[in-house]
DNA sequence: TATCCGTCTAGCCACGCAAC
DNA sequence: GTTGCGTGGCTAGACGGATA
């Protein structure tokens, strides 16, 4: 019996299931580049965390962008706008959140301000990643909301209430949790770029565990996998088009 | 043979803890 | 409370070698 052969990004050495594996690691969980070298070496497979960290940077986003494509307009539409304060090298920057009313992960911007332009750029940013206006919108007291709601969609009931936008304020733990796991946030390019990624991650793989019989959720869960697979092998036929498409291979 | 992936090494930064 | 040291995290650049 022969063996099908692993496929393969474009001159890289492992395998692309590997390098999926190790960026969903990555991303999925709470772990640092050298928790996954480890994880990954006690299943033989010898890389170094420097190179996972390039894997994540290089192949998370790609895997984001396949993502975002096959969930774009599968969302509620009451949006969850909430933001959360990160202190990089000693400066105070705020992470912008959404999330729909089921608490799957919108959009996250990374900005330096907490007013009304920085309100402004993250409601444009959802409603092009959205393709469309939400029927409700959930915000805290900030009235930066307000003001960016009435000049880009006038027309959208907005419930302004601490007590309200919980979900939006959940959906920042997991970054508090990455944040103590790293002792704290390097740089914010490397903030952006782990929201961004984690924020699809954890979409695919959020199953409502609470409303669900076991069996289901093995289903799902499933099913997530076998998603993230298929964008792991697609993401490497769409490098070799792209090649192609600029007259690389023969 | 040229390209570029993966490794090695050094550097920087913040936190925790003990000693003072 | 302050200082110094060890630890653990990520980043960047140089380089060897695998790949096309």
């Amino acid at each position: 019996m022969t063996e099908e052969p692993l496929a393969r990004y474009h001159r890289h050495r492992f395998p692309a299931e590997i390098i999926a594996h190790a960026v969903w690691l990555y991303c999925r969980f709470p772990l640092s580049l050298r928790d996954v070298e480890d994880l990954l070496a006690e299943r033989g497979i010898a890389v170094s965390f420097q190179t996972v960290s390039k894997w994540v940077v290089k192949f998370g986003l790609k895997f984001t962008y396949q993502l975002r494509r096959r969930s774009r307009g599968n969302f509620a539409d009451k949006w969850h706008l909430g933001e959360l304060v990160v202190s990089i090298k000693g400066r105070k920057y705020w992470l912008w959140r959404a999330v729909d009313a089921e608490g799957f992960i919108l959009d996250a911007l990374l900005q330096s301000r907490r007013n009304k332009s920085a309100a402004l750029r993250l409601i444009r940013k959802l409603l092009k990643s959205q393709g469309a206006t939400p029927r409700v919108m959930v915000t805290d007291k900030l009235r930066s909301y307000a003001a960016a709601k009435a000049e880009l969609i006038p027309g959208v009931e907005h419930r302004s209430h601490k007590g309200l936008n919980n979900r939006a304020g959940y959906s920042h733990l997991p970054l508090r949790r990455r944040e103590r796991r790293m002792m704290r946030v390097k740089s914010a390019r490397q903030c952006q770029r782990f929201v961004s990624v984690h924020g699809q991650v954890a979409n695919l793989f959020h199953l409502h565990r609470k409303h669900l019989t076991a069996a289901d959720h093995r289903q799902l869960r499933a099913s997530a996998v076998n998603t993230w697979r298929e964008i792991a092998l697609s993401t490497c036929s769409e490098i070799r088009d792209a090649r192609l498409a600029r007259g690389y291979d023969p």
